[in-house]
DNA sequence: TTGAAAGCGCTACCAT
DNA sequence: ATGGTAGCGCTTTCAA
């Protein structure tokens, strides 16, 4: 059995080798119920003696669907994404769609990839700061449906999110029950949707108090943007700093030392192991929820369109040393 | 401009609304230089009235391939994966191609996954634990370019990985240089290649010296395995602990506190803060390799196949405190 | 239960 | 420079 192949078999060449009809071969192959057992039979070994894989875009073209959806994300740095796709990925399984990725960091035209990739899927997944409005805009009026993860709402598309003013207003509270008064805010409001809720969050907070607030909004979100910061962030002399994520505020502690009051978000691994304050997401229930709202528009009947969705993930403060003065509550 | 459109626009409708011939449109929007910039500017404006996108799976099969090739891995828990993904997918964009992705873990039927992903992508990478070898076989001998990461050759596949046996080696005499001779492996070898690479190593260089080994296979790779495990390594009464990875290490930190010498494998974020002796791998590099030797194997003319290539990525001992009585080398 | 044949939406060759 | 048209490899009526 077995014999190696030159080139790709065809449904032509197994239904020569099987003596059938090609009809017949695709409906041995697939399992249909009208075939006899035998047929059924000869026609496998026969797909098996060529090495036979049914062609994917000639399957996807007659059938009229790709049976795939992607998602777009700007990176796959930090465990963040990662889980976020993989949540996705298994969700998109669930309902039977492979999993087209793209990360538009480092591209050239992340707008002529991302528009490329519509034609090759049943549905897109975009997240964060990858593309402008105007292209998820044109993506959507083409009638392909959209869902958008952790980025702002566009007209008329579905959105899920993870929760972050009312969770960064809680952080920020806790730190003022701590005492701490001159409080600086470390990332770019400017730089992500995400970054932008929370530091609203903290704003909102500080602002019933009497307390002050600084913005530095540094130059990244990696550890060594974080380090960078330190001596700007010094230099605003403040009790307490509230990073935009983990690593940010990890290279903050590198730099500065533990005794400044410091919170991250995302719960890494690395903030239990550095003790850090922060903010917990259900990241893999993110790349889930869009996974199955994509599914779900693209099985709606394409009349009877349902309204925008719109859905935001609670999160949750976790709270470790860093922040101050408690026993270590989490671990 | 850009009405809404009902249904998906094919050519057709571009062709007669732009009043030229769908071969026209074809050119024009690929940019042909067989035609006039009036025409191809007529063409554009119907285009984007209509929003027409040109189905993937209609030019794939026209042009007799997908533009786009797979990668399998079993999880995206973890560093690990993702890092090797996203040097993947930036490698794999570099030659024009999409990227397909596929989780086993948690798959009813991962071998017919992946069989179904080889019909819609022009080559496959296959990672560690996903699918067995015939399957990988049978797959390559369809005559689909196969290249394997991070797992043991199979005959007639490129394969790349990353230094397993020589390092565990040098990590572990490190550790006989500390003076540890009693030494326990926590880890499972039969769980992955990868695994069972590093066992090899560190049980080479304990044969030498008069030196100890236990293997505690442990019930995974993950933190809570670790924690799990710290019962049973304790009862080995171990100088020193050489885990499978990081996760693995941190977690035995957490249950048997810092007074043991211990080590990792990945170097996590994570392993930084914990201040864990680790071994870093070139993760995004193994990704950007397999797909560049796939790239290469799919423009291959199809007659004269090069030799299967192998090729292991040098990874590098990161000393930190852990091991033992060190100042603190690296951070 | 099986086969013949009409598409699916493109690309590319051959004419003009 | 443009149009006509033959495939690409499948699925799915419609007949037999």
């Amino acid at each position: 059995m077995a014999m190696k192949a030159l080139s790709k078999a065809t449904i032509y060449q197994v239904a020569q080798l099987a003596g059938v009809s090609i009809a017949t071969v695709s409906r041995a192959l697939r399992d249909s119920d009208l075939v006899t057992p035998e047929t059924r039979e000869r026609v496998r070994a026969a797909a098996e003696q060529l090495r036979f894989t049914p062609s994917g875009s000639a399957r996807s073209l007659a059938e009229g669907r790709h049976a795939a959806n992607g998602i777009v994300f700007p990176d796959l740095v930090g465990p963040y994404y990662a889980e976020v796709v993989l949540g996705y990925e298994a969700a998109a399984a669930a309902s039977g769609s492979s999993v087209l990725i793209l990360a538009t960091n480092g591209r050239r035209d992340p707008a002529a990839a991302v528009k490329e990739l519509a034609g090759r899927v049943d549905g897109l997944t975009v997240m964060g700061r990858t593309v402008d409005d105007d292209v998820v805009a044109g993506i959507a009026s083409t009638g392909l449906p959209v869902v958008l993860l952790a980025r702002d709402p566009v007209d008329g598309v579905d959105t899920v999110r993870a929760g972050n003013t009312s969770t960064a207003r809680a952080l920020a509270e806790h730190l003022l029950e701590h005492g701490h008064r001159d409080i600086t805010f470390l990332g770019d409001p400017d730089d992500s949707p995400d970054v932008a809720g929370r530091y609203e969050g903290v704003k909102a907070a500080l602002k019933t108090r009497r307390a002050r607030l600084t913005l530095v909004r540094g130059n990244g979100l990696d550890l060594d943007s974080g380090e960078a910061a330190a001596g700007d962030i010094m230099r605003t002399r403040p009790d307490a700093v509230i990073c935009a994520n983990d690593e940010l505020a990890l290279g903050l502690r590198l730099a500065a030392g533990e005794d400044l009051a410091v919170t991250g978000w995302d719960d890494l691994l690395a903030a239990r192991f550095a003790g850090l304050t922060t903010v917990r997401q259900p990241m893999r229930e993110l790349g889930a929820t869009a996974a199955r709202w994509l599914h779900r528009r693209i099985s709606e009947p394409p009349n009877q369109r349902a309204a925008a969705r719109r859905r935001i993930l609670a999160t949750e403060v976790v709270i470790r040393r860093s922040c101050g003065v408690h026993e270590e509550v989490h671990r």
